[in-house]
DNA sequence: CCCATAACTGTACGACGTACATGGGGGTGA
DNA sequence: TCACCCCCATGTACGTCGTACAGTTATGGG
């Protein structure tokens, strides 16, 4: 087993574990992310591991806090409150896109964070300000909440992401499944194949959909 | 080990591996759902699966397609198009929601199903008689479908479901937890505690969430 | 009766998470 | 300087997982 490499040299720490955790899930997928392969990584015996975690759980849980502190909450300013929330959504979103394969770690554990806690806090209060009760306020906030974390889950593909060429081969051996389709029974299917199988732009895709949740809000106050 | 037991004398087959699998996933989690597991309950060697399956993943893939074609679409109407989606979207979440544990995995594979193909052809074809271009209809449909089955999965616990009492327990800990949080800093977190833990009502809380979803897609048109 | 095929068994391998007991080395007080 | 302690890491082992590969039985058509 190589000795501590250059970039690890020195003790092992809780920050470092979790940032090569990171690196590990975004290259290779959560799957890949192993207390043996971490320890690896960093030259040091598996077990070593279990002095900085008490399991692979908290572990997990120490990535979904990293994750979660990396959102950039916007100040609190005198905008409408829909439009408030909006940029706190966008913010979540912008901070959780780059680790799909991490996303999904956060839906669980949003309010076991500080940080997460501070988010939630923020969007119960637009919510109340743009005049839900606060068990609707949370229980749509928990909604919003899970469907961003959704949509940054949607486009990771579980295991390692394959590589352009291979991606490439994949998306248009699916596009033409979907295209061969009979005709007569799926005409919607075919048509909206492209935009099935990958969208045009992921920016758009994202907003499109953010769009739809914040304007869903006013109908809910209406109703 | 047991030689075959009642319930599953003579051949084994994919449909009773399946319909073991699912009560299995539901009592104690995905997690449970082993091939070892299935093997022992069917009282057959875990290679014996083997033969009815390519590998796991193909069993996973069984399992959701069998919860995909749980889904009672209704007949086509002349119903304006945004109360037959509603419809839709009812019947989908309807036949998802015995099964948290087993939710998830949809996600990816419906239009590897034949029923989820019909699924997605009815949803494009109602967005687009609401006046959605090919395109936009995916990527809404796409969006729509992942946030009912997150509103499916966001009530399962990883792992076994934990016994009434238990999950009582646990509950009330997360719940006093949250209110003891500093009230000058969390007044809405604290405000909505009770039903952030836990909704006071599963069906408003779906029926809520569904309402936001598609009075969204109002506000997308006219945008 | 023969034998191909379907269905299943047996054994083995390399991963995984982690319980438990052991060891060392660097900072501190004597 | 030395002894001590405790943080940090090691070493070994166990039970689980998915599954590759080869061998065995049951069944039914020629």
């Amino acid at each position: 087993m190589a000795k501590r490499n250059e970039a690890t040299r020195g003790r092992l720490s809780r920050e470092a574990i979790i940032v090569s955790a990171v690196a590990l899930a975004d290259a290779e997928g959560l799957d890949a992310v192993t207390i043996r392969r971490l320890a690896q990584e960093h030259g040091v015996t598996p077990m070593a591991m279990y002095w900085h975690f008490n399991d692979k759980d908290s572990l997990l849980d120490g990535l979904a806090e990293h994750l979660i502190e990396a959102v950039q909450l916007p100040e609190p300013g005198d905008a409408p409150w829909d439009q408030e929330l909006r940029e706190i959504l966008d913010a979540f979103l912008a901070a959780i896109r780059p680790h799909p394969a991490l996303a999904g770690l956060a839906m669980r554990r949003i309010l076991a964070a500080e940080s997460g806690l501070l988010i939630a806090e923020r969007v119960l209060g637009l919510l109340r300000r743009g005049g839900f009760a606060p068990a609707q306020a949370a229980e749509v906030g928990t909604f919003l909440i899970c469907s961003i974390i959704t949509l940054a889950v949607a486009d990771a593909v579980p295991g390692p992401p394959p590589t352009g060429e291979e991606r490439e081969q994949a998306l248009r051996d699916k596009r033409a499944r979907l295209e061969s389709l009979p005709p007569g029974r799926y005409p919607n299917v075919i048509a909206a194949a492209p935009a099935l199988v990958v969208c045009r732009d992921e920016d758009d895709y994202f907003s499109l959909n953010l769009d739809l949740l914040v304007g869903g809000l006013h109908g809910l106050r209406r109703g």
